[in-house]
DNA sequence: AAACTTATGGAACACTTGTTCAAGTAGTGG
DNA sequence: CCACTACTTGAACAAGTGTTCCATAAGTTT
């Protein structure tokens, strides 16, 4: 019942929307943002030349969709990180996004400053940021705000450094943001 | 003496090499580093297409040059931000970063993410970076580390906020960051 | 003035781009 | 079986790209 019958059709257009979607996500990992065009991302997806162009109407809403479909991800990652507990945890988190997952995190903020030139993407890139506030409700939100530019800082100059800083060299710096307390630590989210 | 005798279609050559780059920037901060073509900056510089390719011999060399050259007042206007001594002087830098100036300011930050992708260019990208440490030597390293990473936090954070934060809200954050310390107030830079 | 270097700039080339179009296939409902 | 809708896809187009080439102008040296 609840018309369970869906158009056969529409369910593996849906599916090839995804795929595109993922694969843009892959190359912009890949090759930045200046690198997605159509035939770059069908070339990726294994899907022909206009498909892109049939499921996207413009390059702009391939990006646009890219982008949501990325801040889900992007919004559990950096959760993870500032509501790991420990300095420590947080230290080894961070040390990964700018080393194991380069790449992705690069994109990540790719993306973040595009949506500095298009208004409209400003509330996915900032969907972590409101989320990790209202999450932790922290006793001193001053401090927490200060911890989340941090952690952002921290990522973009660990992303242009010589060699990625390792657990280590962030520890320090992780334990003297979150110093004297621990009022944001995980609140699991609910389903 | 010492060969004063310098080539005047050299210097005028040097002239418009600058011109090409400061024209460069300008697109950069207009339409971002997608919109630098040499045909784009030929049209703000006003000079001929084939100028851009005269002076430097690839795109990319373009836009290398254009980094070198603008991490330096990079470099000066984030001292003066880390430098100003009291929060509300460096709240009120970070403000006017993020408002008056948020088209440099998002320019900076995207050949910022240029640079992880092109080692080359980490060095001139990490060079405030640096220089911050360097000058201020404070004794407190670790804090300090936190409070640089916090004010690239802060300032990629408020070019994607709704509205730009203002000093006001900045202060605290600020205040929190330099708290029992005043370590860091301005060393003046030798000539 | 002749020989040289350097700068200038229009024309053109080969190539990639985003997007359109029309012809086709295949799944769906009557 | 027949419309109908949704998806598929190769060909093609106009526009813009980086870059090369070459004839010329301008400045410098001998």
């Amino acid at each position: 019942m609840e018309h369970q019958k869906v158009d056969g059709r529409k369910a593996r257009g849906e599916k090839k929307r995804r795929a595109i979607v993922e694969a843009t996500l892959r190359v912009i990992e890949r090759d930045g943002v200046a690198g997605v065009t159509h035939r770059s991302v069908a070339r990726e997806a294994d899907v022909p030349t206009t498909a892109p162009t049939y499921y996207f109407a413009t390059l702009d809403d391939l990006l646009i969709a890219t982008l949501l479909w990325s801040a889900e991800e992007l919004c559990n990652d950096m959760l993870k990180v500032v509501a790991s507990g420990s300095a420590r945890e947080i230290a080894r988190c961070l040390a990964e996004a700018v080393d194991e997952n380069r790449g992705r995190t690069l994109a990540e903020y790719e993306l973040y400053l595009l949506a500095g030139r298009r208004p409209e993407l400003k509330p996915a890139a900032r969907r972590w940021l409101d989320l990790a506030v209202e999450l932790a409700d922290p006793a001193d939100p001053v401090g927490f705000r200060a911890f989340l530019a941090a952690v952002d800082g921290l990522l973009l100059q660990g992303l242009i450094a010589d060699v990625a800083p390792n657990e280590a060299e962030l520890e320090p710096i992780v334990s003297f943001l979150i110093r004297g307390r621990d009022d944001f630590t995980a609140v699991p989210r609910e389903e």
